[in-house]
DNA sequence: CAGAGGCGAACATAAAGGGC
DNA sequence: GCCCTTTATGTTCGCCTCTG
């Protein structure tokens, strides 16, 4: 029903084929069989197809001429040839991916429609003719991130009233617009206005075109996944999308008009701000809810089977969009809807249409996928269709195949796994996990069986009198994260999201480290020069390391220990010229007078203490001078710390964060209710908010989120605490107090104490 | 119009899940 | 740990659409 509407909504019926169809519009050309293999082949998440297209385009959006095109090319390091006409006109082009092999060969059009030479003149003649501000007017002209969100945000009107061919024009600016963007984003959100691009690709190659006289049905899968792609990819419809996206966060209240940017068009595109359940919903809401595992009055746990003999109820044909718990009609039958029992409860499920997006994204058909995933094409189908859930390891396997993040296929959100989650992203049975925790040393005496396992992701007790100790407890989230590869906090937390009623699990101390034997036995081979040197750029070493803690807590940038580890030991001319560098008085107050840069600090380097580096420095009045500079390496500060006694300072445990994302966090619980602005745009939200993910890989600790303010329906979003983020503030509050006193926690300490 | 490929449906079976 | 139930998956068949 949802789908018929968004059809008729949009012609999002059929796209003609052949030259005709290819005007005006971005039909990507599909990779064939054999470059998806080679790719493949390559270990290439991307065809040659894909990755030409992707440059090529983007070329194409900042040029200004075809001169300025094909430069571009040549620049991002492609191979170009242009074919002439006896007359000296350009008649076309071809590209190919810098190889050493043979090249090969892409004109503009199999790459994408809108690539064909002629198409390519066209636009960029349009562009020229544009009229253009005043040179004088230019100098006050608003930053290109302003320009680009304001028509963003006048899309939704032109998609409502302009007529086809404009709507097309603005639809394909848009998107150039969208292939423009990384080149000029800060790189930690390239990826995601990468993505962004290829999803509204997509969308835009199928709202091209008004249905034929005669509806017709979808059949092939690019055109089928590619309808349901506009739909999905921007919140089920372009206008939608965008009408939603202005009314996220306003321009000003950011920092980065880029971020904001990003951040609309990805929340659109995955719901990220849904709306509470009590508000209208502004987004084109989903239709379909995760399926859940229900239960029956009687509390047992039982659930609706899948009918198992669809003979009495027919599922049709196509269910492009996932019905609402509760009633729908089945080819005229309302009957009720069955709810898929999904092998984790409350685990993630997979969208049937996110799937088939995916897969149409990528050019694979249902036997494609199934070969890669390793299963049979019946059973992709079945997911697709909504019938049937992905067993845990197929659904690692598909996450891998697809080469996409848990979130593409799920309602889920990072930052909110349960440890089911994270299994299923692994691709384990619980029996292998189970057995895989059995190998592990530290895991003797508590007996792991699959069924503990599930007990542990489903929130019940686990037998055993040894696991309920938070050490122990511990102890299996650090084995868990082992296991699965992903860093113990995210174990953790997602232990605190399944167990919220249970204390939380103590990570195992971090071993000190013992002192070696070894660096005794190098420090006693050195004399008491050398080791007066060593001492003492060791002790410079380790300044360095604090002032950098230090501007790092005050929220400086990170700066790669190359730029601050590499001390100046000694400057070739007069000390009355010069002075003395921090080394030197050192040495000097360690009765060393002659600091020099002769055969002691040679012998430290021969023996891989230190790392000498010899260069030249500018200095006023002197000219270039020779420079001696010296970097501790690994094996000699072991050396030092071990003669001198010295610990390590023990580091905070792995699950607790940094002075700087406490801070945020106590900010933002310190907000309360009234939630915290925009100006959080930072690379907190990185680490913190759920959506969002540190490193592109695992998620983020899903402490806070932006969404609108209680008894809100309009306005700016608003950063709050999630529920994981208050109960990480309840579990580790003393410890952040002493960890970082200097962080003020104020009212918070006796909400949360 | 024939062949290829995609898809849904029906049935059989392996494996996971749950109760005791 | 056993046994039964439930569910995911494999296999096969027939229908539909597209292509040459």
């Amino acid at each position: 029903m949802a789908a018929t509407a968004v059809e008729e909504g949009f012609g999002l019926t059929r796209v003609p084929r052949g030259p005709e169809a290819a005007a005006g519009t971005s039909a990507v050309k599909r990779s064939t069989r054999a470059e998806q293999e080679k790719a493949k082949r390559l270990g290439d998440g991307k065809t040659a197809r894909e990755r030409l297209r992707h440059t090529v385009r983007t070329g194409l959006s900042h040029a200004k001429d075809l001169d300025e095109f094909f430069n571009l090319l040549a620049d991002a390091g492609l191979q170009v040839e242009t074919r002439m006409l006896p007359s000296g006109d350009l008649q076309g082009y071809k590209v190919a991916l810098p190889d050493d092999g043979t090249p090969v060969w892409f004109s503009g059009s199999s790459l994408a429609t809108d690539l064909y030479l002629p198409q390519i003149r066209q636009r960029l003649t349009a562009t020229e003719a544009q009229p253009t501000a005043a040179p004088s007017a230019r100098r006050h002209r608003p930053s290109a991130w302003h320009v680009a969100t304001a028509a963003a945000e006048r899309n939704p009107h032109h998609l409502d009233h302009a007529d086809d061919g404009a709507v097309q024009a603005h639809l394909t600016v848009f998107g150039e617009v969208l292939y423009a963007l990384p080149a000029r984003a800060p790189a930690l959100l390239q990826a995601e206005l990468h993505r962004a691009a290829l999803a509204f690709e997509q969308a835009v190659h199928i709202r091209a075109h008004r249905p034929p006289a005669r509806p017709r049905t979808a059949r092939r899968p690019e055109v089928h996944a590619a309808t349901l792609a506009a739909a999905e990819a921007a919140g089920h419809n372009p206008a939608t999308v965008l009408q939603q996206a202005a009314q996220y966060r306003t321009l000003d209240d950011a920092k980065s008009a880029s971020e904001v940017l990003v951040w609309r068009i990805h929340a659109s595109a995955t719901g990220t701000h849904p709306a509470p359940a009590h508000k209208p919903h502004k987004l084109a809401t989903r239709t379909s809810s995760p399926p859940r595992r229900s239960v029956s009055d009687t509390g047992h746990k039982r659930a609706i089977a899948i009918a198992r003999r669809p003979s009495t109820v027919r599922v049709p044909r196509r269910r492009p969009f996932c019905p609402p718990l509760g009633l729908t009609l089945r080819r005229g039958v309302v009957a009720t809807t069955r709810r898929l029992r999904f092998a984790g409860g409350m685990a993630q499920s997979l969208t049937p249409q996110a799937l088939e997006q995916q897969r149409g994204f990528r050019g694979m058909s249902v036997q494609e996928l199934a070969e890669a995933t390793g299963v049979s094409p019946g059973s992709v189908r079945r997911w697709e269709a909504g019938t049937q859930a992905v067993s845990d390891r197929a659904f690692g396997r598909l996450l891998k195949v697809l080469h996409c993040d848990a979130q593409d296929l799920t309602a889920g959100e990072r930052g909110t796994e349960t440890l089911q989650d994270l299994r299923r992203r692994a691709g384990m049975s619980a029996a292998e996990v189970a057995a895989l925790l059995r190998r592990k040393r530290a895991s003797q005496g508590l007996h792991i069986s699959a069924e503990k396992v599930r007990d542990l992701e489903r929130g019940r007790p686990v037998s055993g009198r040894d696991w309920l100790s938070p050490e122990t407890q511990g102890w299996v989230a650090r084995m868990l994260a082992q296991v699965y590869g992903i860093p113990d906090r995210v174990v953790i937390d997602a232990w605190r999201r399944t167990r919220p009623n249970d204390i939380a699990p103590t990570l195992p101390a971090r071993r000190p480290r013992n002192t070696s034997e070894a660096a005794l036995t190098i420090w006693r081979e050195l004399n008491d020069r050398q080791r007066s040197y060593l001492t003492c750029i060791f002790h410079q070493d380790q300044e360095a390391e604090e002032e950098q803690r230090q501007n790092r807590y005050a929220g400086e940038a990170h700066r790669p220990a190359a730029a601050w580890r590499r001390l100046t030991l000694a400057l070739s001319a007069p000390a009355d010229l010069v002075g003395f560098t921090r080394i030197q008085e050192r040495l000097r107050k360690a009765g060393i007078h002659d600091p020099g840069t002769g055969s002691s600090v040679s012998a430290l380097d021969r023996r891989g203490l230190i790392t000498v580096y010899r260069d030249r420095l500018y200095v006023d009045g002197l000219g270039d001078i020779p420079r001696t500079r010296v970097e501790m390496t690994r094996r000699g500060r072991a050396v030092a710390r071990a003669a001198l006694g010295v610990t390590p300072a023990p580091a905070p445990p792995a699950a607790l964060l940094s002075p700087w994302l406490w801070k945020i966090v106590v900010r933002v619980a310190r907000a309360g209710a009234q939630g915290v602005d925009g100006s959080l745009a930072g690379r907190g939200p990185h680490y913190l908010a759920v959506g969002q993910s540190p490193d592109g890989r695992t998620p983020s600790r899903g402490f806070i989120v932006l969404r609108l303010p209680d008894e809100a329906d309009h306005g700016p979003y608003r950063w709050f605490l999630t529920d994981s983020g208050r109960r990480h503030i309840a579990d580790h509050i003393d410890t952040y107090r002493s960890l970082y006193p200097s962080v003020e926690v104020g009212s918070i300490a006796a909400e949360f104490a």
